[in-house]
Parts: C-alpha cells; structure tokens; sequence
DNA sequence: TAATTATGACGAC
DNA sequence: TCGTCCTAATTAC
C-alpha cells in the first residue's frame, strides 16, 4: 500500500536485480496470461518510478507500467542484492542484511530481541529471503527457503531471473504499453520531485495549484497536479504547513504554495531511504523516539481522529473528503 | 466465519 | 456522489 516513496524503492530494487538480465514471466494467477507470455524471455532495460507507477522497459520497446493502487504489492524473493541508496530505518541495515532480512527497511521485525531469532544458531549466512516491497510489511528469512518460490495467493506477474523472483499480486494497472503510450502516461502525471529538472518541477506545481479553486486537500491528492502523494504525506504535508485543507489553490499565496512543493522534495528522499512516511522530523529526542516506537501512531494527524494535536492538545478532526479520510487539526490548521 | 479496513483511481450518473 | 475494481490482514461476532 505504498505511495511514492514506496514505488521509488520497488524500482530501486528492480534496477539492481533485473535490469540487464533475462525476464522469466508468467501470471500465476491467469488474469495477465497473454501479457506475461510477450515479456517472458525478454531482456530488462530499464527501470523508471514516477509517482506511484513504475515503468519497466524490456527488449523489443516493450514497457510494463504497474500502478499498485490501494493495496498491491511486490514480494521479491530468492538472492537479492540490496540497493545501496535504501536504508533500514533503525540504522542498522548492515546487520539486518547480513541476516537477509528487513529489506524493506522497515525496523520492526529486528527491534523486539525476543521475536525474531533466525539468526540465533549458526553464522550469519542467509542469502535466501523473502522480502515484500511495501512498507509495514516484514520481511523473512530461512536458509531453506524453496526455489522458486511457491506462489502464495493471488499472484498477477511473476517476473524471474535466474536468482531473484519478484510476485505482483493486487495491482490497480499492470498492462504492456509501447513508447509512445509509456510517455503519454508519464505526461499525464504531475511533478514527482526525483524526477526531471528540480526548477521546472517547483514551477509546474505552483503552477497548476494556484490556477485552481479546489481545496488544497485535494489538489496534493491530485496525480496530475503532483505525483506520489497519497492520504498520509497529505494530511501530513498540510499539518507541517498549517495549512486548511479547504483553503482553495488559488487563494494560497505563492511562498506558501512553493514551501509545500520544498516540503515533499524534503520528505520524499527520506520515505525512500528509510522505507516510511517520515514526517515528524520536527520531534527530537525523547519525543521522537516514543512517536517512532508505534507504526500506528506515528504521524502528527494522519490516523489520529480524536486524539489530542501533539503540538495543541485540540481533537484532531476526521471528515469524508472525496471518499478518503482527511485528518486534521483545525486550531493549529485554522 | 464474516465484516471491515487500507497509503488509489476510474467511470457512470 | 456513488459504485466498482484489485487483495490480504485485522477485527468483530
């Protein structure tokens, strides 16, 4: 269940494990039978995430575009090598990956002593794991793990190299496009912050924010307005700039509209290296520890309906805003 | 065992 | 605004 971040790190992971080798594909499931049988065999090109798809180009200019909705989600499976620009969130990456586990980067399988004890008999020397690419979701390892991987569920493509297994189940878009089709759904997409010239990008969201009379709210969930952002980063975004959810674009001033483009810049590049929505970066110590303990208390409004405002001690409101749950507090976002 | 929930987006009306 | 689609984990009964 990722937003951008998420499917920044998911094409990370492809990049250093299937690009430049041989696709083995097939849809286990069925409903992908003919689109998996046109990649199976081909070559992986390269690798791109914009927003909250990715686009993995292949031999022959074929492109798979994969948009993991609500709750898709990639399993990566087998020897997998680690991208080195993801972290573990706790800061212990080396000790994690030694045990092949917690690819993700997601701290909490490691952090409680007593419940995971792979590696507690025997040297180190787990190279087969089973990782899923979503954040709180955990990762395992054993040293038998089966080759390939038994397919589990519901399992839309299965993507293989001679070592490394990736399973999509869930996905909201996974079709094969051509170049020209692969570009108009690039085009189609708002400013993603790690992607194209940083400049441009901060113009086209001011842009397209201060032209429109839509609540702020919506336009950052608005994929053409700016990519990746989902329900968290904005209620998240939208408490960090005190900002009104109602307040329309067009009657935000212009600094304002650029410091919320300058914030998910900011916060995007830490929810890829540490795998999670981090957005409370203005706690320290103590505090912070004890927000980061609990990933379903974690947040400054996001999930929090009722519970006082970390910084005012005001309920924070929750409301129906276009079929999605909009948290905020309305004394420090008034 | 069933209902509920979720970090999403689309099309019909 | 509503219904719909995709799946699995969690919670309620």
């Amino acid at each position: 269940m990722p937003e951008g971040h998420s499917v920044h790190r998911i094409a990370r992971q492809f990049d250093r494990n299937f690009i430049g080798k041989a696709l083995s594909a097939s849809s286990p499931q069925g409903r992908f039978a003919e689109g998996a049988e046109l990649l199976d065999g081909r070559e992986a090109i390269s690798v791109q995430a914009v927003g909250k798809q990715m686009f993995l180009e292949t031999e022959g200019d074929l492109w798979l575009r994969v948009h993991l909705g609500l709750y898709g989600a990639w399993d990566f499976a087998g020897e997998i090598l680690l991208d080195p620009t993801i972290a573990s969130a706790n800061g212990r990456m080396g000790q994690t990956n030694q045990r092949g586990t917690d690819l993700d980067g997601d701290e909490s399988i490691m952090d409680d002593d007593g419940e995971n004890s792979l590696s507690s008999i025997g040297a180190p020397r787990r190279s087969r794991v089973h990782v899923r690419m979503s954040e709180d979701t955990r990762g395992l390892a054993e040293d038998d793990l089966e080759w390939p991987p038994p397919v589990v569920g519901q399992v839309r493509l299965r993507l293989m190299t001679d070592i490394t297994a990736a399973d999509l189940r869930g996905p909201t878009a996974c079709v094969l496009q051509t170049p020209d089709e692969m570009l108009a759904s690039v085009a189609k997409l708002g400013p993603d912050p790690l992607v194209g010239d940083p400049a441009e990008n901060e113009e086209r969201f001011v842009r397209a924010v201060r032209k429109r009379g839509t609540a702020i709210a919506l336009l950052l969930m608005d994929q053409a307005v700016v990519s990746g952002i989902g329900n968290v980063y904005r209620a998240e975004m939208l408490f960090r700039a005190r900002l009104n959810p109602h307040i329309k674009g067009k009657d935000i001033p212009e600094d304002i509209v650029r410091q919320l483009w300058v914030d998910w810049a900011y916060l995007l590049p830490i929810g890829v290296e540490t795998g999670q929505m981090m957005t409370m970066d203005g706690l320290t110590g103590a505090d912070y520890r004890a927000a980061m303990a609990r990933r379903d208390d974690r947040h400054w409004v996001y999930h929090r309906a009722g519970l006082p405002c970390r910084l005012c001690g005001t309920e924070i409101v929750l409301e129906e805003l276009g079929a999605r749950k909009l948290y905020w507090c309305p004394r420090c976002q008034a």
